[in-house]
DNA sequence: CATGAATGAGACTTCATTCAT
DNA sequence: GATGAATGAAGTCTCATTCAT
């Protein structure tokens, strides 16, 4: 391995101990020693390769977020059917939230003093929802649904599955699109 | 003001202030000093009437949560249809959130490196969840729903409002109950 | 001694404690840790009493500069003929600076990072140059001296005295008014 | 250009680097990170070149310091007339000080923690008052000065000049000058 | 020669908490 | 009850210096 390498894999290594220790104590609760010790090396050497702590929860959702998961899955889906497409999505963006389980918590968790930080996270929330939302436009245009705000559902949906996340709850995908497209009303019944 | 009163009140005071600092700076972000402060006391004195600081945090959750509120507002509502008592409840959570706007932040901000408060904060929560859950489960058995899993969608519920609170949306109450009651999907339609 | 006195006089030993270190090991050289220990107290009482380290050069500038004293020997001299007023000012000052004594090497030692002590050290030093400015436009309007840059005399003797207390050089003040007031030309004598 | 050349003109631009630097930000202040950027290397290479940054500083003053203008201005001197000599000593230090700007805030902040570095500093400066006094010891003994003090008087005078050079005033070398050989008082005349 | 990753020591500062007054 | 001086522990961050590559 290469110094650049042996560079790039030592970020990668610190990035995955702070995921690590944020879930574990907290963005505040965690200290840069309890990182760093978590990730093999020095506190000063984490200033090597961050600005600051703070600096590291933003690289964090820049980095490990799940934008880049949710732009590919909606991707290509603009012309398929929400009763397919959501649940899929559904199960797919809770795998990358259990794949990272951390973040979920870390977004959550919007305490951080640094308005740094608050601000990156609600960009990141705020892009989220657009890309959600957009595939819904289509949908509603496609004539399959009747959205009224695609922004609270797309909204809703989100959050829902992040905080079915959060809680240790064991959400069935298919149950909770089923909510979302039929709703709970008795009369209701799928033609 | 008897000297009763008079240590009843300055509590009462600090319970205000720490929730407006903790709103503001979050649980760990704000300090003692800063909470005294907004009080108009000395950091000394918070300590005759709190153990700590995380007894703060404790103490504001099991005196100022809205758990009693939605007790009462579901108390009677078991013989009454979710169309009506939903968006009642929704637009009522939202005002007592509103108006302890704070709190849904720090629900949400699991951060606190200590257990008691993280875990007082859960059961918490659960408690929420259980009320709705029952009051849907009678309106099942009224047959007014049909909901398969009514713990998912009194949790998405709850969440949803919180999360819309959180992120300063100003969702219509009658829109997301809507939704929740008849879906998106397009050929459903109201009989 | 009451509470009140009490942190007063803590206050002063602080920045007794401070002016030593200073000294000793230069304002960079010098830690708060250092500071402390000098004062008997702990690290982090300093900042209970002055918000900073660099606070706390700002208020010896403030509180123990020379400039109350300058002001003091120069307030009643304006009828005064400097060849009187002069000698006995360099020497009650060269007294001032011996008392205080670190502070010189303070003024001189411009090296602080942060720019409030830079700026502040400066607003000082033109102050100090402008009262004696003023005395000498007095005496050449008295026409006892026929000065024609007078900020030139002030700064250059003001300078000399410190530099020379600097250097640890036992010079007469005499001698050095003598100088100025003569100049050291051959030709010259007192009329 | 050779090895040895390379080496050398590489030595000279971490001197210029560090020069910028410690003007900027002070000796304390400066980091080698800074001067290795300044210089357009890594810091590691300063360490081929110098043994730490105290090395550094004591290079500078060696090296880069006025002492051998100040030799050169005054060895063909001793029997030329002060009130020619001066005048042209003061304008040619001012501009060497003014070209090697730094240098005199490096002279002045003789906050260094390093000891090395003080002393260097304090032998440099008692060789250029050395320097200027035998000249004028030489003038006195031609009869045309009648100094009682000439270390006083070559000390006043190089103080003056780095002062004001320090503070930024744009004072007349002609003045001053004019003023160490004819005082101030108003009876005197030149002859 | 040159790099820059890595270290270790220590700097400044913050803060929950205690306690004499 | 009320104050605020005082502490001790810890936290974030800086930096001169070394060394494998």
């Amino acid at each position: 391995m290469g110094r650049r390498e042996q560079a790039e894999w030592r970020r990668e290594r610190l990035l995955d101990a702070a995921l690590d220790v944020f879930v574990e104590k907290g963005v505040d609760g965690a200290t840069v020693k309890d990182i760093a010790r978590a990730a093999g090396v020095t506190p000063g050497l984490l200033y090597h390769y961050f600005e600051s702590k703070d600096a590291l929860v933003v690289a964090l959702m820049r980095e490990r977020g799940f934008l880049a998961e949710l732009r590919r899955l909606l991707a290509a889906a603009a012309d398929r059917p929400a009763e397919t497409v959501l649940p899929e999505l559904v199960r797919n963006y809770r795998r990358v939230l259990a794949e990272n389980a951390g973040l979920v918590s870390l977004f959550f968790s919007a305490s951080s003093t640094n308005r740094h930080v608050r601000t990156a996270m609600q960009r990141f929330v705020a892009e989220g929802q657009r890309l959600l939302t957009d595939y819904l436009e289509a949908r509603v245009a496609a004539g399959e649904l009747r959205v009224h705000n695609t922004r609270l559902f797309a909204q809703t949906l989100l959050v829902a599955v992040a905080a079915s996340q959060l809680m240790g709850s064991d959400t069935d995908p298919d149950q909770l699109v089923h909510l979302f497209l039929n709703g709970a009303a008795a009369g209701q019944e799928k033609s």
